[in-house]
Order: C-alpha cells, then structure tokens, then sequence
DNA sequence: CTGAATCCGTGGCGATACTG
DNA sequence: CAGTATCGCCACGGATTCAG
C-alpha cells in the first residue's frame, strides 16, 4: 500500500492527463491558433506571399523574436512555406501551404461563429458585472 | 517633425493593433477556446450538468483555482450556467448553456479538422527535424 | 535584410492554507 | 462541499545586441 496515496495518485492522474493531452490532436491545433502572432501571420499571408520585412510592417507590433519564432513553428508544422532567395540584401518569401490554406479555413469558420455570437458573450458579461454587485443576484432557488 | 519616429511610431502601431485585437470577436473567441480547461471543462459537460466535485474529479489534474476561474469566466460569458442549491453542504451545479453548446459545435469543426489533418501536421515536423541536421537542406534556389 | 542569442520583467499557474 | 487568498516559480514575450 502507498504510503502517500492522496498526493501520489493526483499527481499520478495528472501525468496521465498531460500525456493525453500532448497526443490530443484538437488540443494541438488550439496551442497553434491559440498564438496571437500566428493567426495575425496567418491572414496576413492570405492574401498572398510576403517577405520577412512586409509581415513585419504590417504586424506592426510584433517584435523581430516571435515573428521569426512563430514563422519557425509554422514553417516546421508545414503551414508556411520558406523560400530564399540569395541575392545581396537575401531575401525571404513566406507562403501558405495547402495545409495552412485549410487552417484558415477552420479559422474562417470560428471568425464567422464569434461575429455571430459576440454580441450574446458581450451581453452576457454586462449582465454578469450588474448582478455581481446587486446581493440577491447569485443566491439559488431551492 | 518628430524626434523619435523610429521607436514612437512603432508604439503607436502597436496600440493601435492591441486595441484592434481587443475587439476582435475571433480574438476573443481564441482566447477562450485556448484555455486549457476551458476545453476540458466544456467537454466534462457535454454529457449533462456535473457539480464542481464532479469536476473536479473528471478533470483530474487541475487545481481549485484553476477549476473556480475557469467556471467563473464561463458562467460570465455566458457559455455555462450555475446553480446553487441551499443545502447544509451546499450543492453547484454547472451546466452547458444554448451559447456553450454553439460553442462546443465549433470545437467539433476544429477537433475533427485536426484529426484529418494532423498527420500531415506531424510528417511536416519530421521532415523538418531532419532537414534542419542536413547542411544543404535550407538553402535556396534563385 | 533576415535572423540568432541574450537579458530581463511580467504574469499565469500551481500549491498551500483558510473560510462559510 | 465549494470556494477564497496568498505566495513562489518559471515560462513567455519584449528589447537589445550581434551576425551572415
């Protein structure tokens, strides 16, 4: 018998978590998209290919670091395509792929559903705020 | 005109984005959806309501923080519900709400998408990793 | 022009202890 | 049972500097 079974088996339970969670396909996708640079990167390339220099003027506020870092992940993930060019000044053109093309569409998809329905979150946080102050708000009904 | 276009102009532009992403419904949708257990909590409901134990234990590795602001957030975009009932150990219960269900759809499309497409996902990484050993890998064709 | 390497501040998260 | 409050760690991102 385990000594310590209250903190051994939970810590247990959640290594068994964190592995199902690294192998969750979904879970994947979310930590890719869920990166606010990646999905600026994203639409900015939908529209065509860019170079380094273009991406960063128009992010605008991303820094040199996780532009490359994000471009990295993305080229790694087969999203973005990497293509030097060795001239003088060298230059890089990023592209989407036909994977990214279909990441987009997903991201698409989500675009359209938040529009949809942002408002209905927005009410819903307003009404939340308001009854947080009022005393009788969160008391239930037996 | 200005004495320090360079770095002022920059942080300009970067207001300007974090503003426009701040009201960006995708964003917001993304930032959501990307929480960890926000996902794992949604899922935990899908089959009907559950109370915070009940959760607590389905979820496994997260902590009573976590679990508390997750729901908290949840309940006050209005993608779950809860309900208290009085009792001598007093009962909660979670449950999805219309929204929560819409949004789980949309966590459907993803999850499904991934599943398609992470293979591909997965092969990209590997060619990658081995390509980045192989000296002549990266360099380009003018 | 494109990118790698480094330092460093911030905040998110977990662990712990306490409450009603 | 269902939280709240507090502290410490460390990963992440930004700024800066150096390089090909």
């Amino acid at each position: 018998m385990a000594t310590q079974t209250a903190a051994q088996r939970r810590e247990a339970a959640k290594a068994a978590y964190d592995a199902f969670l690294a192998c969750c396909p979904a879970r994947q996708l979310l930590d890719t998209i869920s990166d606010k640079w990646v999905t600026l990167i994203l639409a900015a390339l939908s529209d065509g290919p860019k170079r380094y220099s273009e991406l960063s003027r128009i992010i605008a506020g991303v820094s040199q670091k996780m532009l490359t870092q994000s471009l990295r992940t993305l080229e790694r993930d087969g999203l973005v395509s990497r293509t030097v060019t060795p001239r003088v000044p060298v230059r890089v053109d990023y592209e989407l792929t036909t994977l990214g093309r279909g990441l987009q569409e997903i991201m698409g998809t989500m675009k359209r559903w938040a529009e949809r329905n942002i408002e209905e979150v927005h009410a819903a946080r307003a009404a939340y705020d308001t009854r947080e102050n009022s005393p009788a708000g969160r008391a239930a009904a037996g």
